[in-house]
DNA sequence: ATGACTAATAGCATTAGA
């Protein structure tokens, strides 16, 4: 079973490259984050034309999150469980934030997740990032009690250790790398979680994400935000983990490169 | 100290991202 997650930042725009990453590389379990579209305009019929079935969760303009299944390994689909965490966006508004879905997916649980940026801090929108942070990982207690193997992926907005960013300095004052941010993402590991791309690369220097900015991609200016988190029976069944790095450098991509990684059957 | 780049939406600029 391959699980991946993909910041696509944007489905509309990133169509065709997000359907050539499916065709060559055939995950079993796609999750994906920053669809930026409203659930009528999610388009599914183009995921059915390769073999993929899709649940969404999307809003106007921001956020979004879809799981995607291949359809011959996972002839039941996802199976969704929940979207939504339960938690209001900052400032004065009372409605959530399409962050959050979870599915079964041949007796896996699959945790789809787009975890607040965070900036400018401080203010309201690092205060909501913690909130969330402490939010899931009162959900992620739920389904480590109900012990069903799971793994929680997506883009956490977290750079978990120094050497997961290409200068520390460039982002000392970014809400990716806060000590709090740090710590609530430390909480999930102590808790049992296993970061699988840590576990396997423990001297870090892999990135995930290039800004689209000063040249950052051709300087390898990086860092490591996307992170796949796998429950005890899982992580026991880990293989391997690779960022397709080649797929950052076409044309029209993501400013993330999609993260995978292969459990043994 | 600031902006850079990209996407979405509503326009012919703003917001958000990280």
């Amino acid at each position: 079973m391959k699980i991946a997650t993909y910041n696509i930042n944007g489905i509309k725009a990133r169509l065709p490259r997000l359907k050539e990453w499916l065709v060559e590389t055939r995950p079993t379990v796609a999750c994906l984050q920053e669809i930026k579209s409203q659930d009528e305009g999610f388009p599914a019929s183009e995921f059915e034309e390769i073999g993929y079935s899709a649940i969404w969760h999307g809003q106007k303009s921001f956020n979004g999150v879809a799981i995607l299944t291949d359809n011959e390994a996972c002839p039941d689909g996802p199976q969704e469980i929940q979207r939504g965490l339960g938690i209001a966006g900052p400032g004065d508004s009372t409605e959530e934030q399409a962050r959050y879905l979870e599915a079964d997916v041949n007796g896996v649980r699959i945790v789809c997740i787009y975890l607040p940026n965070g900036n400018p801090l401080p203010g309201p929108k690092f205060d909501y990032k913690i909130a969330w942070m402490e939010k899931l990982r009162g959900r992620m207690g739920q389904i480590w009690a109900e012990e069903v193997p799971c793994a929680v992926v997506g883009d956490y907005n977290v750079i978990p250790e120094d050497d997961d960013v290409w200068a520390t300095k460039a982002m000392a004052s970014d809400a990716l790398m806060q000590p709090e941010s740090r710590a609530a993402y430390g909480r999930l590991l102590a808790d049992g979680w296993t970061d699988a791309v840590r576990s396997l690369n423990p001297r870090g220097g892999l990135w995930t994400y290039w800004d689209y900015q000063r040249g950052a991609w051709q300087r390898d200016h990086g860092f490591r935000i996307d992170h796949l988190l796998l429950s005890p029976e899982l992580a026991d069944r880990l293989d391997s983990v690779g960022v397709d790095r080649e797929h950052r450098g076409r044309e029209k991509a993501s400013d993330h490169a999609p993260v995978c990684c292969h459990l043994a059957d």
